[in-house]
DNA sequence: CCAATGATCTTC
DNA sequence: AAGATCATTGGA
């Protein structure tokens, strides 16, 4: 079952927790591919330095942040990659749950097809922002769908045991000053799915 | 370490 | 209108 719009409408830190063990689906024309999350980083609004919505800036590029929770905000970065973030909160407070990395589940052969020719294993699919929506042939035509039907939906899993999840600082955000050191990357320790910087 | 590659944002 | 930046990735 797709999880239900007032999961998204928790507070951030709270989503981006309870994202960790559930499942992004993809139901392309092409196939299906799904993978379960194993790391997240929240973004958490106007405030937070490092957010694409800090000090209230509202752009055509974030305006996805600033509508309901539920919704997916994808965006295109650095000339060649997607990446895809699950909105949280009611309209207006724009912030976001950045999806990092996801252990493959299901359309593997698809997966594996959309990555392109380079030898891959499973566990490697999908790590990383960029990869994942490679992987799941997600791009800036779904920014702005819903989460909770359609297509492109979070369904529910049985959450991961705290005694497995991981706090960090996130990643790629050192121009954003004391923000940039806040625990909010959230992963499953152990995991070989999980993107650049390791955890014990 | 650094190049790729283009949309977005800042500044003129 | 031009220049810098970028929530990344993969290869030297």
């Amino acid at each position: 079952m797709p999880l239900p719009g007032a999961f998204f409408l928790q507070p951030t830190l709270t989503v981006a927790r309870r994202l960790l063990g559930k499942i992004l689906e993809h139901r392309a024309a092409d196939g299906v591919a799904a993978g379960c999350i194993v790391e997240v980083e929240a973004y958490r609004g106007p405030g937070d330095q490092a957010a694409h919505t800090r000090d209230g800036h509202r752009s055509a590029r974030n305006e996805t942040m600033f509508g309901p929770g539920g919704h997916a905000y994808v965006y295109f970065i650095y000339g060649m990659h997607h990446c895809i973030n699950v909105v949280t909160r009611p309209r207006d407070v724009p912030e976001a749950v950045l999806i990092r990395a996801l252990e493959p589940i299901r359309g593997l052969d698809l997966m594996r097809a959309r990555r392109g020719p380079r030898p891959m294993t499973d566990w490697q699919l999908c790590r990383g922002p960029g990869s994942l929506c490679r992987a799941l042939g997600i791009d800036r035509r779904d920014d702005g769908r819903p989460l909770t039907r359609g297509t492109l939906r979070i369904l529910d899993a049985p959450p991961v045991p705290s005694r497995l999840v991981r706090r960090t600082t996130r990643v790629g955000v050192a121009y954003a000053g004391a923000d940039a050191a806040r625990p909010w990357r959230l992963l499953v320790a152990g995991c070989r799915a999980v993107s650049g910087r390791r955890v014990p």
